[in-house]
DNA sequence: CCAATAGTGTCTGTTAGACAATATACA
DNA sequence: TGTATATTGTCTAACAGACACTATTGG
């Protein structure tokens, strides 16, 4: 059968909206940062916390990765050095406003930016995650709860062989600095050694001439040769889950 | 700064579409199917091939994978055994009728169930794929050529360190059947015994009592435990591109 | 037996894990 | 020198690539 026979242009058209997980390591666990919703009659979970967002404006907006940095700086004040897409979820019963589609991205930010974020006295925080990935305590508004876990399980699954966690660093940094922020991620411990020789082999860092002096031994210092380039090693780190 | 103050619901809404690349191996390649866009006034790229998709109905589909699998169905008459969403792309020019947000996905279509397609005379086709992974000689509507090659590089990324490809066979298959699809879509040889014990050890195939009569030596079969479940390996297989 | 395809044996290279051994800072 | 942290050495195991070899079918 052929493309059906409707109006060209559909009468009734979706909410389209972009949602963004920004995370964070915060005092060694993983955060998500929230945003409360307007306090306002006709507004959904009016004052419940939520993930940056709304809809696409497209006065405004020239591609979906924009709106989702817009999004971003309009409501926390941040610039995310990493930003990836997610998934798309819609669906009648997701917003009561009516059949919508939600973008999701997760937005990695060093510890220093996230520090910074900026927001109108209480209405921005930075949410602990439990071990399942999931905000702890905080019921957030519409599924947002089940995106966060959503975006934290695609990040965890992509760092077993990807070197994407680096861009929870400021730079530059050490590796004992980066093999932690790794093994915060993955949610377990990690030979020293198999992670300095991957890292090392892989060749996606510059040495620095300087090292960080901590109180013992100091570290060398390196930084990413390109933090938009993800390296990618042809083996997972083992003992993760492999399930897809 | 919070959450901007424009009205609560937009007035102006992106179209909202799914796109489906659907892919085959036919005749020991790569194919996409096209669709014909209709040939009316008001139409963009009038009779031209496109990818099978169109505009979310908010009345008819109960989420983004049921839109994607009903224009499937509706296009062509095919209900794909793999479907996953790829990328959301959206912007003001894609689309001449006004800001649009497409939600590709990509479908993987066993050879017996592709040559089965529905189409009314000459409005479906199986296209060849070139090694670029992008349509041969026939230029798409709107963006679709580059959707095409997003969805191939998607596809083949994945098969690197999966056993997705497996998706393009009709079960029961062989090993040798199996190793030769792997060879189509990752574009490069691959050693037998290194293929056949990776794929036995990973544990996710059925080994079947019966055996393939070809002439030659019969070859045993196989059938995946569950077509859903996808098997990921820890170890991607070497000589590919690993860049993200 | 021959041709052709299916399937195995064996060696090598790479790299992750385990864990012991050094190295370098400051007090 | 002692202690804490950083960095390296060495051995093992798992597994992909190379490639020769054996097995099973029809003619």
């Amino acid at each position: 059968m052929p493309r059906t026979a409707k109006p060209y242009l559909p009468d009734r058209r979706p909410l389209v909206s972009v949602d963004v997980a920004t995370l964070a390591i915060l005092d060694g666990r993983p955060h998500v940062l929230l945003v409360k919703r307007p306090d306002e009659p006709g507004e959904p979970f009016p004052g419940a916390w939520s993930l940056p967002g709304g809809f696409v404006d497209v006065d405004v907006d020239a591609s979906v990765e924009a709106c989702a940095r817009r999004m971003l700086r309009e409501q926390a004040g941040i610039d995310a050095p990493w930003l990836e897409q997610v998934a798309a979820h819609g669906g009648r019963e997701r917003d009561p406003r009516g059949w919508s589609v939600t973008l999701l991205h997760a937005a990695l930010v060093p510890a220093d930016r996230a520090r910074k974020v900026v927001g109108d006295a209480g209405d921005v925080r930075w949410l602990p995650l439990g071990r399942n990935g999931r905000p702890k305590g905080v019921k957030l508004a519409f599924d947002h709860g089940r995106l966060v876990g959503e975006a934290v399980a695609r990040i965890r699954r992509k760092s077993e062989y990807t070197d994407l966690p680096v861009r929870f660093l400021p730079e530059p940094f050490t590796l004992p600095e980066m093999q932690n922020v790794f093994e915060i991620v993955l949610e377990r411990s990690i030979d020293k050694k198999a992670f300095r020789t991957r890292v090392l082999a892989g060749d996606m860092l510059e040495e620095l001439d300087s090292a960080r002096a901590t109180g013992k031994r100091p570290a060398r210092l390196y930084r990413l040769r390109d933090r938009r380039q993800l390296h990618v090693f042809r083996r997972a780190l083992e003992g993760g889950d492999a399930a897809a």
